[in-house]
DNA sequence: GCCAACGTTGGC
DNA sequence: GCCAACGTTGGC
């Protein structure tokens, strides 16, 4: 069982957003960037992802969602109304995928981008590096353990 | 295959 | 709104 963390704006799609929707599921389509597609694709069922609002007033993680179905063709690449629409890509030849997550749970707090980069033992998140734009990325168990630890 | 130009991300 | 960092595109 893999543990991943996935970028969001709020105002997109946030945790209370899932909240709203428990026990509904969620897409997580529109990732338009081939190294976090290829992360996305290799999300299980059952996998744990944690939920990080970007670009925000409140930078960090907000709390956890649940894959309950691994990759498929992402829909919206080939609606041409959808601001996610590719032309390049066919349905012979899908170039993006999408998995569906679920509701978990708030974290009791947010997780402060701040308090994530002072965290010893979290130096090998992507997050973190410099001039990091990856949008999904995995998490180690260790690293998922810090955090949650910390809440 | 190189690389300049361009667009996007995302913290500040 | 700014801008550094990065990914993508397209001419050559």
């Amino acid at each position: 069982m893999s543990k991943w963390l996935v970028k969001t704006e709020p105002s997109e799609c946030s945790i209370d957003d899932f909240a709203k929707a428990e026990h509904q599921t969620i897409p997580w389509d529109g990732v338009r960037n081939y190294q976090a597609r290829n992360f996305l694709a290799k999300m299980a069922e059952g996998d744990e992802v944690f939920i990080y609002h970007s670009s925000c007033k409140h930078i960090g993680i907000a709390g956890i969602v649940r894959v309950v179905h691994s990759a498929y063709p992402d829909p919206t690449q080939f609606d041409s109304d959808s601001p996610y629409y590719d032309e390049k890509s066919t349905k012979e030849k899908p170039r993006w995928q999408a998995v569906d997550m679920t509701y978990v749970r708030k974290l009791k707090r947010l997780i402060s981008l701040d308090e994530i980069k002072s965290m010893s033992g979290l130096e090998g998140l992507p997050l973190i590096r410099r001039g990091n734009r990856l949008s999904v990325m995995p998490v180690t168990d260790e690293q998922w353990q810090i955090i949650l630890s910390s809440a």
